[in-house]
DNA sequence: ACTGACTTGGCATGCCTCCC
DNA sequence: GGGAGGCATGCCAAGTCAGT
């Protein structure tokens, strides 16, 4: 074919030819269209010569001086391997996405990691000539689309963007996408399913749209392609078309042809294929992580409500549990139950509190003395152990440059662990997605009991000193309130110097004690004194919000 | 110190539905 | 049929934790 003297000077005139040409081309010599076509291709490849569909469009704009063909247009995807064997030596790294028509498009791919497997025959019934937007009917793969490969060495005419029938100020705000903002997302949606950030940004240009209107805008219609009809075809009816036929000015029909799983458009990998026209079947599952196993009986109502009623109290007063029974349609015994199981479930972070003084101390040094971490434990309430343990394990992401908040406190940039700015995980604020994934992070080892050391006298030394002083300001709240109001915790959190734990716990404990007819305001540690002496700073207080992990570890680690 | 499993929130996308 | 609202789902990054 190459010493074709026809094929040569068709070549020379014009690198993409049209399907017309083609057709011609196939007819003057012994060769079939699609020979001639990955002869073309190869061509291309073996010059260096690879346009961009709205390249190709304009360079033939310019050459053929706006002329619009009438003949139907083809896109083809030749597979890879085809291709190959057709190119005769040619890597088989070379796909085409072909109009073989009018705009003559195609794109080539290096690296062929586009999997088509078979060809994909987009049809392009005609295009209304007076929309120049409609004309740039592309196959243009952009897969994670800075990797298209290009080896441009010749140049096609520049593209002007006064070029485009549309403009900015053609639209004005309307509620309804008027039929030029339609016409420039059609277009984009022919060259690529899946808009690209880009793209988006000149489609916002264009169309004085919004991001989230034009994403929004392809996700519907590359839904509602799949849902037509017939999923292969999407009809895109312009205004002056006509229908019925198969001239240049009728409506604009893609026909997407293919057998195999290839997305039409080549999306970043995290997007999933494009599924075959399918009814998605009903089986949505509240808990699809499959965690929180022995809650899974309730509904996410129930849940939430039980939830909500478990961070005010661990164990509920019979004046909530009516409030449960009332509102979860539980019985009581289903209640006891849940909660009994939740209160099982260990609470595994420090409070965002003590969060806050760990990684503000982190920011001043990545190596405490041993001094500054007796000081940071006393600070925080948090095991000097789980200290260390956090220290270490901060470091070593910082170093891997995966210590995001890091910048953040270094800065200066917070706002502290309360005012819910500053740090995502304020327990005020943050947010609860609507599927329940719990806490449930399994235990293999259950909670050992501290033993005697050094530094779990050190841990213990002054909070409570601390502790005595903020139950004093919780013991004054309850008795004014008798139960602990939300809105109220903040304002205790910093008044008693406790974290939210500490505080919800502490009201969680007089409840139980109520319950059990005992003096509610009898401090813990006065009949825990003697095991407290032997086993450390866990008070029953402090199991609730020190981290598990701090427990083992500091026991596995025995205070360094 | 390091690794790997895991949790969590944010975001993108798919899907359904209703309204015009 | 197009447009938009809203929920479901999947993926990812960042952070946490258990174990070596």
């Amino acid at each position: 074919m190459d010493t074709n003297p026809l094929l040569g000077t068709t070549y020379k005139k014009f690198p993409y030819p049209s399907m017309a040409e083609i057709s011609s081309l196939a007819a003057q010599t012994q060769f079939t269209e699609e020979q001639i076509k990955v002869w073309f291709s190869a061509q291309r490849l073996k010059h260096g010569v690879s346009w961009t569909p709205e390249e190709v469009e304009e360079a033939r704009r310019k050459q053929f001086n706006g002329t619009v063909h009438t003949v139907p247009q083809t896109i083809t995807v030749i597979p890879a391997h085809q291709l190959s064997a057709a190119a005769n030596g040619l890597q088989s790294i070379l796909q085409t996405c072909q109009i073989v028509g009018q705009p003559g498009l195609v794109f080539t791919q290096v690296g062929g990691n586009l999997p088509v497997t078979s060809p994909i025959t987009l049809t392009v019934a005609g295009l209304p000539s007076q929309s120049q937007s409609s004309s740039r009917v592309s196959c243009q793969p952009t897969p994670t689309n800075s990797e298209m490969k290009r080896a441009t060495t010749v140049q096609p005419p520049s593209l002007s963007p006064q070029n485009s029938a549309l403009s900015a100020d053609t639209f004005s705000m309307r509620p309804k996408k008027s039929k030029e903002q339609l016409a420039e997302l059609k277009a984009s949606y022919l060259k690529n399913h899946f808009v690209t950030d880009a793209e988006i940004a000149r489609l916002m240009k264009l169309t004085n749209l919004t991001k989230g209107e034009i994403k929004k805008w392809f996700s519907d219609t590359r839904y509602n392609q799949r849902n037509s009809k017939n999923s292969h075809v999407i009809v895109f009816h312009d205004g002056g078309g006509r229908s019925g036929s198969c001239s240049s000015t009728a409506n604009t029909t893609i026909v997407i042809d293919s057998s195999d799983e290839t997305p039409t458009s080549p999306h970043p990998p995290r997007t999933p294929p494009v599924k075959e026209k399918e009814t998605r079947p009903k089986t949505w599952n509240p808990f699809p992580d499959f965690t929180l196993q022995k809650f899974k009986e309730k509904t996410p109502e129930q849940l939430v409500v039980l939830e909500e009623s478990f961070e005010k109290s661990a164990t509920p007063s019979d004046e909530e549990l009516s409030r449960l029974r009332t509102e979860t349609k539980l019985t009581r015994r289903e209640i006891d139950a849940w909660f009994t199981e939740r209160r099982k479930m260990p609470s595994v972070r420090p409070s965002p509190e003590q969060l806050h003084i760990l990684k503000s101390a982190f920011v001043r040094t990545q190596w405490p003395t041993p001094e500054e971490y007796d000081q940071l434990a006393e600070e925080s309430n948090l095991p000097r152990s789980y200290i260390v343990s956090w220290f270490g394990d901060s470091r070593y992401s910082w170093k891997n440059g995966n210590l995001k908040w890091f910048f953040q406190y270094q800065s200066g940039n917070i706002e502290g662990p309360n005012s819910g700015g500053g740090s995502k995980l304020g327990s005020g604020s943050r947010k609860r997605r609507g599927r329940n994934r719990g806490w449930g992070r399994s235990r293999t080892r259950k909670q050992p009991r501290r033993s005697t050391s050094s530094s779990t006298d050190v841990d213990r030394s002054t909070p409570s000193k601390k502790f005595k002083t903020g139950k004093e300001i919780l013991k004054e709240y309850y008795l004014k309130h008798h139960f602990l109001n939300e809105q109220d915790l903040d304002e205790l959190v910093t008044k008693t110097n406790m974290s939210y734990e500490q505080v919800r716990e502490w009201f969680a404990e007089v409840q139980r004690r109520l319950d059990m007819g005992l003096d509610p305001f009898q401090e813990p540690d006065e009949e825990d004194d003697e095991e407290d002496e032997d086993d450390g700073d866990d008070t029953d207080d402090s199991e609730v919000w020190e981290p598990s992990r701090s427990v083992k570890k500091s026991l596995s680690v025995s205070e360094d």
